[in-house]
DNA sequence: ATGCGGACCTGTTAGC
DNA sequence: TGCTAACAGGTCCGCA
């Protein structure tokens, strides 16, 4: 579910109801996610206090007085604020208990989501340290990616949705942005000029912003942070329309395999 | 080093 | 209608 517009959105949804608040309690009903969740985790976060939230990439991270927790929402996860009395559903695995009498209660059927710990600079774990730029941020450049992709055989497509290359842009916005630059998904990386590059820079960024601006992604039970769903996927172009006229010139898009992922382009716009 | 496929899980959908 | 297989928003890891 979360693509970064998600997680900026659960992130902007949640803060105002985490921030200065003090930790009550912590329950966890399951913690088989992508690692274990530390038994002593309880015992770290109760007591203390949040401070400021951030996002680095899709990963999202509550800065409390005693140390980090690095929270990602995997591929089924989500982030909810209810009543502490709530009774939990069935994949509902972790409550943060707050001292305002809510719960930041975490939702992953798949549990492919992580909850560390962290104590020390945060841009220093494993997990984050060899993350590549923002794609919303100043390091995010033509140049950059131009230059990391000489040499490179790797289909376009793969190649942007590597997080040492640039954070952030997975499935869902990968195939829009590359429709929206006019790039075929299964050009190799390494051949394509830096002004073409220019461009899908350009969309990179213009698809994740239009993307937060919206709310991110509705797709099946996703709802951001405060409970309201995301209007995004009225604006997709090429996800999950494969076989449908391309918007722009009335081709049927075509849909492959790429690295496991569904791929769908325009054959006529994207070359 | 690069690049690919498998792995982790469960729920929903497509197809027979 | 019912069963089974394929597929789904991510990303780490190990192998060639």
């Amino acid at each position: 579910m979360p693509e970064l517009p998600e997680v900026e959105t659960t992130l902007r949804g949640i803060a105002p109801y985490l921030q200065g608040q003090t930790v009550t309690g912590f329950i966890v009903r399951n913690p088989r996610l992508r690692y274990p969740v530390a038994p002593e985790l309880a015992a770290l976060v109760t007591g203390a206090t949040v401070g400021a939230l951030h996002r680095r990439g899709k990963y999202l991270l509550l800065d409390f007085n005693t140390g980090h927790l690095l929270i990602h929402l995997g591929m089924s996860g989500s982030l909810r604020l209810v009543l502490a009395a709530t009774p939990p559903g069935n994949h509902d695995h972790i409550d943060l208990l707050l001292a305002s009498g809510q719960a930041l209660r975490y939702t992953d059927p798949r549990r492919f989501g992580l909850w560390l710990w962290h104590e020390g600079d945060p841009a220093q774990h494993s997990l984050i340290r060899h993350l590549g730029p923002e794609p919303l941020g100043d390091d995010f450049t033509p140049q950059g990616l131009w230059q990391r992709s000489r040499g490179k055989r790797v289909a376009v497509k793969s190649f942007i949705m590597d997080s040492q290359v640039v954070v952030g842009v997975g499935n869902i916005y990968a195939n829009e942005a590359l429709y929206l630059a006019g790039i075929h998904p299964q050009r190799a990386a390494g051949r394509i000029s830096l002004q073409r590059y220019s461009a899908l820079h350009d969309a990179i960024r213009g698809v994740l912003t239009s993307a937060i601006a919206q709310g991110g992604t509705t797709l099946r039970d996703f709802v951001g942070g405060d409970g309201k769903p995301g209007y995004f996927s009225q604006s997709l172009s090429v996800y999950g329309r494969g076989g449908e006229p391309c918007l722009g010139c009335g081709s049927k898009l075509r849909e492959v395999r790429l690295g496991q992922r569904t791929t769908v382009y325009c054959p006529q716009c994207q070359r």
